[in-house]
DNA sequence: CGTATTTGACCGGCGC
DNA sequence: GCGCCGGTCAAATACG
């Protein structure tokens, strides 16, 4: 497994955090992009192109397909489209079918993020609280672990280039990172920063058909209402906008994650180029949401929104 | 000083 | 029942 090791280093935060992205030097003097790329040959290569390239604009727009996020505007309005196409509860969208990595799911595993029949409910008794374990572990949701199944877990999938740029108003902060056995890629676990309540999760991947997709999973909802401004107790203090380089109106999709909320999903963010090392825990919060320019186009095509109940390991 | 990021370890769930 | 993998937490470190 080195190989998972090399990806590790890929800076799945980076996506998360795109948005504020800062101009000091990365903490790891190392590229992180370097994880980034695929164990393909050509690091050095990659390296520059990726972190030159995408990332700077993807911090600068990237934005995704946030219906609340929006940064106020634009993010409201796709937000309310959203919104009123399907209901504000967790309900992502109907997923059209698309490139996506997910086969055609079988008759009996339908998109529906929202109830899934899960095989065998466990039901924990909300309370075994979360894992005893030894250290109390208890889940930041509030819960268990034990609760959440993994089949039950309602995930919203989006894919967006990488390039794209995709905001959202909240506020992410990575708590991990790991790399997936069939992927080449390590896979970044951020969670939602705004409130310290917030259940809401986001798994940030690179796409193993498109490298220069990333696939981002939401899974759990905001407890909380979006922050006008991305920002949030959460990462107040590092998130310096660099100001966006280039905003690439990147895909949007609209995940309903599930927000009970009625809170919009938080978006996906961007590799970085180079890890901002601590920017804000995805996209900063005070990431400049995205730039009237960026969002022209809003999404396209390139958005994919997956939304599944379970997935299936 | 406070917060975010990073890395390792632990646990639970799922598949075989 | 066992093993593997994914997911999350916690501690340490670094930066603003």
């Amino acid at each position: 497994m080195e190989e998972e090791r090399c990806f590790n280093n890929w800076d799945l935060d980076a996506v998360v955090r795109l948005g504020c992205r800062r101009l000091s030097p990365p903490r790891q003097a190392d590229n992180p992009f370097a994880a980034f790329q695929p164990p393909q040959p050509q690091p050095h290569k990659e390296e520059k192109a990726a972190v030159p390239a995408p990332a700077p604009e993807a911090d600068a727009g990237w934005r995704f397909p946030d219906p609340c996020a929006g940064g106020g505007q634009d993010g409201d309005e796709l937000l309310r489209a959203l919104l009123a196409a399907q209901p504000p509860l967790p309900q992502p969208l109907p997923t059209p079918p698309s490139p996506s990595p997910q086969p055609p799911p079988p008759p009996q595993r339908q998109q529906q993020p929202v109830d899934v029949p899960p095989r065998k409910v466990h039901a924990a008794p909300a309370s075994p609280l979360a894992r005893a374990h030894p250290s109390g572990r208890q889940v930041a949701g509030g819960v268990p672990r034990c609760k959440r199944r993994k089949n039950q877990v309602k995930k919203v999938v989006c894919q967006v280039p990488v390039d794209g740029s995709s905001s959202d108003v909240w506020a992410w902060r990575k708590y991990g990172q790991k790399p997936i056995k069939g992927s080449p890629y390590p896979r970044g676990y951020y969670r939602c920063s705004s409130s310290k309540g917030c259940a809401a999760r986001k798994q940030v991947e690179r796409s193993r058909s498109d490298p220069n997709t990333f696939i981002l999973t939401y899974t759990g909802e905001h407890n909380h209402a979006a922050p006008t401004h991305r920002n949030s107790l959460a990462g107040t203090t590092r998130h310096k906008l660099p100001s966006s380089a280039s905003p690439q109106p990147p895909s949007v999709v609209v995940g309903g994650a599930s927000a009970s909320a009625g809170d919009a999903e938080p978006q996906p963010q961007q590799p970085s180029p180079s890890r901002t090392s601590r920017s804000t825990a995805g996209l900063s919060p005070t990431t400049p949401l995205r730039s009237p320019s960026m969002e022209e186009d809003d999404e396209e095509e390139n958005d994919e929104l997956l939304v599944e109940d379970r997935d299936g390991r």
